[in-house]
DNA sequence: CATCTAGGTTACCGACGAGTAACCTTCAAG
DNA sequence: CTTGAAGGTTACTCGTCGGTAACCTAGATG
C-alpha cells in the first residue's frame, strides 16, 4: 500500500520480469493523478501521462483500459484513503471530540497528498454516468461517516449543539479546500496546516470567555 | 449591471436594433459560465454555448476573441463580485467582526450564482500564463482585503488570536467549498446556508462555555 | 430605389487526442 | 535453438472542437 512515493518510474531501472504488473499499474496512476492534478484531466493528454513515465501511449493501455479508468482509480484511491482513515479514527478511544480532531487532521494530510487531492481538485464530474454514480455513493458513505461523528459528539455534549449535516459540509468543506491550494514543495508543511486550521473550525474566529486575548466590546 | 438574471436568451424575442452588443455579450458570458459549472471549461463547446443561445457557433465569434476570453471574463466578473462585496463590508460600520460577518455572508451568496461559481468551480488554472497571472493577482488582492479585515478583528479584539493568514483560507476555504456542492434549484436557501456556515465558523464546533449545552467531560 | 453595414448563416480547415492494428524484441522454458 | 508470450514500439484511424472564410439578409440611410 505504501512504498511507491519516488517519482522515478519502474521503467528506468531494469526491470525485473515477473509480477511488476500492479507495481506499474500503480505508477501510471500515481503520475496520471499528478498531471491531473496539475493541468485538470481534460487538459492531460495520456501522452503526456506515457512521457513523464519514459514509455509510449499504446504501453499505457496495456495497464489501463482507458483515460476514464485511470481517473476512476484515482478517485476511489482518495475516496479509500479518506474511508480507512475516519474509520480509524472513529475507531479510537477517547470522546467524540477526540476522534473528530483525529480526523479532520488525517483528512489535510490525505487531501495534499496525489489522489486525496486528485479527488478534490479533479473530481468525478468528467466520467461517464455509471461510474460517476459509484463514487458519488462512496463520497456520500464517507459524507455519513463523518456526519455521524459530529452528531455523536452533539449527542454527548462534546460539542456544541448545531445542524450536523451543514457542519460536516463546512468542516469537510475547509479541509478539502486546502487540497486545492497546498503545494507540496511548498514552504508550509501539511502538519501544520492540519493543526491551525483544524483549531481554527474547533473553536471559531470569535474570542472564547476565560481564554488569553482582550474581551470583545 | 442586474437584470440580466432569466435564461430566455435576447436573440428569442424580436432585437431591438442598435446598442444590444453588450447585453448580448453579457448573456453569452453567463450562458457559458452556466455550463463551465455544469460540465468543467474543456467539456464545454462552443457549440454547446451557442446551441443554448439558439444561435450558430460563428456568431459567438460576434461577441467574443475566443474561448479563453469568455473563461477569463467569467473568472474576472466573479472576482469583481466578491471585490466589492467585501470592501463594502470593510466600509461599513460596526466592529471587525461585523464587517468580517457581513463579508463572508456575502461571499456565500455570490459563490452559489453563476459567475461566483465559475471562478470556484472552473478556475482560471486552463488558461494561458498571461491572463492566468492577472486573474491571480486579482485573487491575491482579495485575500489580502479579506485577511486585514481579519487582523484588525484581532488587533481590536473582537476576533481571538491566530494566525491570519491561515484563519483566512480556512474561512474562505469553507466558504468557497460551498460553491461546489451548491445547487440553486435544490431545496436549501442560499441564505440559509450563509447564516449557518458564517456562525459555524464564528463559533467553532468545540461547545462556548455560558451557553446552552452540557459542559464537556 | 440603390446601398451599406450589423448580425447572422453555411461550409470548411487544421490540430489534437483517444484508441487500435500490426509489428518488433527479449527472456524463459522445453 | 526454437518457440511463445510479456511488454513495447511505430504508424495509423477517426471523431471532435476551436477558429475562419465567404456568403446572405434585413433595416436604416441618402
Amino acid at each position: 500500500m505504501a512504498g511507491i512515493a519516488s517519482l522515478p518510474s519502474p521503467w528506468t531501472r531494469a526491470l525485473e520480469r515477473g509480477e511488476q504488473r500492479s507495481v506499474k499499474r500503480a505508477a501510471v496512476l500515481r503520475v496520471a493523478a499528478q498531471l491531473f492534478n496539475e493541468f485538470g484531466y481534460h487538459a492531460t493528454s495520456l501522452e503526456m501521462v506515457a512521457e513523464r513515465l519514459q514509455v509510449t501511449k499504446p504501453t499505457l493501455y496495456y495497464y489501463i483500459r482507458n483515460k476514464e479508468e485511470i481517473l476512476f482509480e484515482c478517485v476511489r484511491l482518495g475516496l479509500e484513503l479518506l474511508r480507512s482513515a475516519i474509520a480509524a479514527a472513529a475507531a479510537s478511544g477517547g470522546t467524540a471530540l477526540d476522534k473528530l480532531k483525529a480526523a479532520m487532521h488525517e483528512y489535510v494530510l490525505i487531501v495534499t497528498r496525489d489522489f486525496g487531492m486528485c479527488l478534490i481538485r479533479v473530481g468525478e464530474d468528467a466520467l461517464a454516468p455509471p461510474a460517476r454514480k459509484k463514487l458519488r455513493r462512496l463520497k456520500a458513505e464517507l459524507d455519513h461517516e463523518f456526519r455521524a461523528l459530529i452528531e455523536q459528539g452533539i449527542a454527548e455534549g462534546s460539542l456544541a449543539p448545531c445542524d450536523p449535516k451543514l457542519a460536516a459540509f463546512t468542516v469537510a468543506g475547509a479541509l478539502s479546500w486546502i487540497g486545492r491550494w497546498y503545494d507540496p514543495s511548498g514552504p508550509l508543511g501539511a502538519e501544520d496546516v492540519a493543526r491551525q486550521s483544524t483549531t481554527i473550525l474547533m473553536n471559531g474566529l470569535s474570542p472564547r470567555r476565560g481564554r488569553l486575548g482582550a474581551t470583545p466590546r
